[in-house]
DNA sequence: GTAAGGTCTCTAGTAGCTATAGCTTCAAGA
DNA sequence: TCTTGAAGCTATAGCTACTAGAGACCTTAC
């Protein structure tokens, strides 16, 4: 049985994350010790280790939680969890796209700015006025 | 002079923004009719669509209000807005780099689910072990 | 005059934690 | 056995950048 400081640590996840994912019913409550104290065995480990690389491949706590209950149910068809990465898979590369279009834009200002007064700096200006960018950056319509 | 819907309009900010940027200071208070409606006039159209369009290219609103401020001062060197978006074209590197490892695991783990059931699921099997992964998402610090 | 729609303030909610305060429990050394 | 320091407990507030609602007030057009 470990405590929440020994769990934290084989999984790699801090102390406070884990009471918050109980307190959102991601993880069981676990069984107490005789002072109270919080005692998890394998199967938390296990579980949390999961919760832990999934955030750490940028799924949304919702999309952990739908992928957990389905691995509750090995007999089940994957289908929806290959949809749910598809979709983080989707998600992920409107980022990419987004963030591509914003790193031109950014290379472009920051080259074109001759080091003088805020007056002429180019950056200030582009920034003051979309029209000075060359690519359409608001488009992609993912969050940033 | 516009309201604040229609200054909202003018700059494609919502009007709700507009009063939570009044509230952290971004934007100053502006004038009020009789009736205590705010009224806003070009410099704020300016300013407002300044802040939109940094938005856009990611930038927080602690750079952006170094920014408006800079930008008050035309006479003074403009190095400290491009020590500002080089910081921001720093941070979308680092994004990018964390989206395509993401991306390519995603990838990865889509393409060897054979549609099975969960328990064969190798969508399941990879999230479980981060082992199976090829690449050290993890590595990159950047918040995602 | 009246009706619609814009605006006002204030509060609370979103995601995913992180930090603090003030307390209790546990483990190891003297 | 006593003591001390680390680790645990609950509860609350804070972070970013907004967004959504409630209930009241103002403005404008017909
Ligand atoms: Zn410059
Ligand atoms: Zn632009
Ligand atoms: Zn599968
Ligand atoms: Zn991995």
């Amino acid at each position: 049985m470990l405590t929440i400081g020994k769990l934290g640590k084989a999984a790699g996840v801090k102390v406070p994350t884990i009471r918050y994912y109980e307190q959102i019913e991601l993880l069981p409550e676990p069984e107490r010790s005789a002072g109270n104290q919080r005692l998890y065995g394998q199967s938390a480990l296990d579980r949390l280790a999961f919760i832990r690389h999934a955030r750490e491949l940028g799924f949304p706590l919702d999309a952990i939680r739908d992928l957990l209950s389905l691995s509750d149910e090995p007999d089940q068809s994957c289908a929806a969890a290959d949809v749910i990465a598809k979709k983080q898979l989707t998600a992920v590369k409107a980022r990419i796209a987004r963030l591509m279009a914003l790193k031109a834009e950014l290379e472009r200002m920051i080259a074109q700015c001759a080091q003088g007064t805020v007056a002429d700096c180019r950056v200030i200006e582009v920034l003051s006025d979309h029209s000075h960018c060359a690519q359409d950056h608001r488009t992609s319509g993912a969050a940033e």
